[in-house]
DNA sequence: TTGTGCCGCTAACGGTCGTTAGTTAACGGA
DNA sequence: TCCGTTAACTAACGACCGTTAGCGGCACAA
């Protein structure tokens, strides 16, 4: 067995993705060098190696551990019973906390993905194509209930996906906004603006 | 003088930022190399050299391009006399418009401003900055006249900006919906979620 | 026709990249 | 105590990076 804990019950894999998705969003994935990463692990890069396989790997990783985390977030909420409103509601809620103590997983999933090499470029690309259709079949059986105004459902979740993805703006400057506030506006905005 | 001239009235350092702006996009700056850029151009790496500086050159151009267009746009709706709705309607169809058919060069001023070297960054940031804050106090104008409902002006702004530059998701699927269509369904959602 | 400057080219520079090979020290289980 | 696995190290690989030097030809002004 292993014994490759270290402190923080985390294997030392685990600590390299989340060291590197520290560097990978400030730096880009292209920018961020194995050295870098290796600096910040505390380690020779030479050695990351005997703990992952390659640079994309991480990126991998990162992304589809997000991806699988909106999708079956979004199972459960299409599974229970509410008003297509309060389904929007709990689906911009979660986003929005994603993006809160998440946010540089989330933000790589959202920025670096053209990055993924094939297959799993097409892989990710489709998911995120199948999520959002799903987002627009809630939208489109809201219009269709009444219980939203007439929106053409894929502007609707393209404004709505964007409008929380911007949220790493915000991030930088915390100091102005609590996140509880920011969490109230921006549901606010969003929800009255589907809203008949 | 100059017999630079390309087909188009364009000199050959603008061809080469037009080019440079799709590669920039399409891999991002970093991944983008300069003689994958030549090759784009119909030349050798080297003789980008003759018309241009550097590599961040072209993104500094792109940039500075972009802002400048958003900011003395803003001036012109500031000095205009209508209500603060309208104001901010004139402001979201400019930024849409700006997206729709100068995708490459928003997009890159949108995604790619890390990677520009300093002082051009602080510089960048700053302009930003001041941009985000005049659009912010319009909305809390808006709101202290009664014609917006009570949001936090910064989240507004957050909400809106974030929300039109998602339509880069939109730019690589323009079947389903026209351009107008989505203008028209954007401003809906956008305006109608700031009126009171 | 001659001279001048623009703008291609090839070759190469020093550097950094992701990754592999090969070695060695530490440690847990038999 | 010895063995086998784990994970660190140093060294190096070939590829590619942005950029510079230097050279040659072509277009235009004189």
């Amino acid at each position: 067995m292993a014994k490759i804990q270290s402190k923080k019950n985390s294997t030392k894999k685990e600590v390299i993705i989340e060291k590197a998705s520290r560097l990978f969003r400030e730096k880009g994935f292209g920018a961020a060098s194995m050295r870098d990463l290796a600096e910040h692990v505390g380690v020779e890069a030479a050695s990351l190696y005997n703990h992952i396989q390659s640079k994309s790997e991480i990126l991998q990783t990162i992304c589809f551990k997000v991806a699988n985390e909106f999708i079956s977030n979004l199972d459960a909420v299409e599974a229970s019973h509410q008003s297509t409103l309060k389904k929007m509601e709990a689906i911009i809620r979660l986003h929005i906390r994603m993006m809160l103590d998440q946010y540089e997983y989330v933000y790589i999933a959202d920025h670096e993905w053209r990055h993924l090499p094939e297959p799993y470029l097409s892989n990710f690309l489709n998911q995120r194509r199948n999520y959002r259709k799903r987002l627009g079949d809630i939208i489109e059986e809201g219009i269709a209930r009444g219980e939203m105004k007439a929106l053409e459902p894929y502007t609707a979740v393209l404004v709505i996906l964007s409008a929380v993805s911007g949220i790493d703006s915000w991030q930088r400057s915390r100091k102005s906004t609590s996140a509880e506030a920011l969490e109230a506006n921006m549901v606010k905005f969003l929800v009255e603006g589907l809203k008949k």
